[in-house]
DNA sequence: GTAGGATACGGAGAGGGCCCCCGGTTCTGC
DNA sequence: GCAGAACCGGGGGCCCTCTCCGTATCCTAC
């Protein structure tokens, strides 16, 4: 909860800058699997800083792609200001949706975000994704556009599953709609 | 098509038997991604004729898995012949996903099936699977009890994307019932 | 401006996985 | 039995992950 104690020495954020700007780049071109050491290089550091800056894989992925998360949250709320609550959830899922295809990083942070028992699901980005969800969930449920039997981790994780299955289809960016549409029929009350 | 030209000779047979033994054991143990050499020391052989009899990851889960595929895929012509066409469907998804969610590389040969471009998709596993989804789905569609705009294919990827879904949660064998239930509420005329 | 300690760097190396290759062995047809 | 085809095995190249510690860099206090 505390601030840092201390500042960064200017070399170390330096470093830590570098390394997220390329492993953004990396993660979107190679997805998730994307070589750790490959970034480093690229970042022009050795790959014990990386593993300093970011202990695991998780931790870098998150930290690349947080802002893009936030922005995505943050767009639930604008949307639940726009939208009647039902559409306002589609809608977000739709562009969620069309953030998974696009980024394919993304795909695997929402994966371990919904993954139960995993270290992962109790970080920045897994919560602020469930608690937009849950906000567009709730309205929707209460407006009585959406089934009482399913929670917010439940829609993000067949969200997850959605788009992994169109990324096995070729079609790109049309499947994605095709396939939640399905889902959210699914959904409703 | 033709036979294979000349037997293969015994000690081969063996060798080769006892991989698949092994290999079914290892990925339903630790999933698609279980060590090859490690196979391949189960087994008592050297990787060298792992390789040989199995060139990718791919052949070998094919190979030691066909048997239950066809299984699933015999499956649903006794259920059409027990249900109506609807049901049939819907009952055979499920019993899909179950066996997708107990075995743990059967989703990745699904996945693979079902993926669009990939070497996968050409084989034994692929059309077996395809084509038994193939005649559940034709005829739920023209009894009138599911959509027209999908196919057996969109619904194979769909309960892959499920099963992927359900690996996230803990809930293990009572969740995959929830969520196809959902899916199938979607795919409904 | 500089000395000194705190901080961070970097890349070698251990460990493990994938996959190919080729010298040696084992089987089969005659 | 014997020749030769068929097959075996595991060593080795390559790539990846992750750790460790001697070295370089930065910050601060004077």
């Amino acid at each position: 909860m505390m601030a840092q104690v201390r500042a960064m020495r200017a070399d170390a954020r330096r470093n830590y800058e570098r390394l997220l700007e390329v492993a953004a780049e990396a993660f979107a071109e190679h997805g998730e699997g994307a070589s750790l050491d490959d970034i480093a290089k690229r970042a022009g550091v050795g790959s014990g800083t990386l593993y300093r800056h970011f202990p695991t894989r998780q931790a870098l992925l998150e930290a690349a792609y947080v802002d893009r998360i936030e922005a995505i949250a943050a767009r639930a709320d604008t949307l639940a200001g726009q939208l009647p609550p039902g559409e306002a959830l589609v809608e977000w899922l739709n562009e969620l949706g069309a953030g998974l295809t696009q980024v394919r990083g993304l795909r695997a942070l929402l994966g371990s975000a919904v993954t139960e028992g995993s270290s992962a699901a109790a970080t920045v980005c897994a919560g602020t994704l469930r608690s937009a969800a849950a906000r567009l969930v709730e309205a929707a449920q209460q407006a009585g556009g959406l089934r009482q039997d399913v929670d917010a981790v439940d829609i993000l994780r067949l969200t997850h599953g959605v788009a992994t299955a169109v990324e096995l289809a070729d079609g790109e960016g049309q499947q994605i709609r095709r396939y939640l549409a399905l889902l959210v029929e699914g959904l409703r009350a």
